[in-house]
DNA sequence: ACAAAAGTGTTTGTTGTACACCCATGC
DNA sequence: GCATGGGTGTACAACAAACACTTTTGT
């Protein structure tokens, strides 16, 4: 095997975290402020070099955990940045994931390289470090056209929600309103929705009927695809 | 900065380019013949590793170019693999890029790091080092639905086509045949073709006009996506 | 005259879009 | 009884899908 090696300089490889989170109606993203050096102090997404023979995915699962506590988050590959001069330290490439947490149930608490980790309103981010945000531009319009050929707010959302919610999820992610009984026609068209004959308690209204996605509908139509030019 | 520095073991990075040509009806890809160990005498994609300060896309189309003497060609981000294991030669990411090309203008011809460079029907393609067949399926599934939401076909055909040549494009791809008339009208609507007022010459039977992309709305089109549930 | 591919419209079903009111509940 | 959000239908326009014949040209 050593016949093969060689050793030609190499740059780092980093696996940053790019996560939504649903709060009230405003989307946020998650950041951590940075420990260490280079720009102590500043916020960054979460994330680290890549260990030697650790997968991609990872890494960037591994990295998440430590800096936020945030465990068990489905991640997909968002795209590689590896400009020179992205990082002052040297030629650094940096494999951004993506994913999606229903906020309530996700407190992040910081850890490891992290001072803090903390969910900021995506039209409210402080400045950030390195090109972060460039990537987060490249996350957030991943996001937005997700949401027109692949189901989506599974992640997002509590496990029971209502029509509304689910409505309010596609209006900001979109940033327009939407016609709710256009919307409630589309959907229902899906096919995606369990009704749980189950309603909210203590609401100061009418209470909403209750749904659950159908998890294997719901991976059937993200693989298919499908149009939501809604 | 050197106060910043860091030295852990890192993986190497290489970047790999899957081109798609379209020779008669047939999808191609183009490979090569690895001159070096490991594999050597196995067939792979073109590809390479990423010098100390070079941009990714820049590292991809000078291997490409290199190996096989194709240039100017648009390369498109694919996804990045980095499963240890994948590489006899120790841990090795690869950010795989993608490109379309007009098969017949461009006759690849084998160079540095390649004994051969050849076009591949992509139903015939002979073993692939590492793990290229799992990133062949990745392209070539991306090709699939790229189609129903871009424009595409621009890079695979000579600058002047037909009609006829569009669908049959649309159809290799997708691998279904096509209603000449609705898609005719399905084309018609996207308003992307220029009429050249030309016809073919020299075919044996009446001559299909000749159009050309409008790259402004070529590219329009490709930013904002559309439906193209043909 | 015939072979080969170019070119062209209509009908029917489905989906998109615009739009406004009554219903149930908690206070 | 009123405030708050929940829930529902219809008409018109655009698009999808299925389908067959005439035209042009070279040989």
């Amino acid at each position: 095997m050593m016949s093969f090696a060689y050793d030609y300089p190499r740059p780092s490889v980093t696996a940053d975290c790019i996560i939504f989170g649903l709060a009230n109606r405003q989307l946020n993203v998650l950041l951590i402020e940075r420990k260490s050096e280079p720009f102590k102090g500043c916020w960054a997404f979460p994330g680290g070099f890549v260990a030697e023979n650790e997968p991609l995915q990872a890494a960037a699962k591994r990295e998440l955990a430590e800096e936020t506590g945030l465990e068990n988050i489905f991640l997909e590959q968002l795209y590689t940045f590896g400009n020179p001069g992205r990082d002052p330290r040297g030629h650094t490439i940096t494999v951004a994931y993506f994913g999606l947490v229903a906020l309530n149930e996700y407190q992040p608490h910081a850890a490891s390289d992290a001072v803090r980790a903390q969910w900021f309103a995506v039209n409210a981010l402080p400045p950030l470090v390195f090109d972060h945000e460039q990537i987060f531009a490249v996350a957030l319009s991943r996001l937005k056209s997700k949401v027109r050929y692949q189901p989506i707010g599974f992640e997002l959302l509590p496990k029971k929600f209502t029509l509304t919610q689910l409505q309010q999820l596609y209006e900001t992610i979109l940033e327009k309103p939407l016609d709710k009984r256009n919307f409630r026609k589309k959907i229902d068209r899906l096919n995606l929705l369990v009704d749980l004959k189950e309603r909210q308690t203590e609401v100061p209204h009418r209470a909403a009927r209750l749904f659950s996605f159908d998890e294997k509908r719901y991976l059937t139509l993200k693989e298919e695809g499908f149009n939501f030019e809604i």
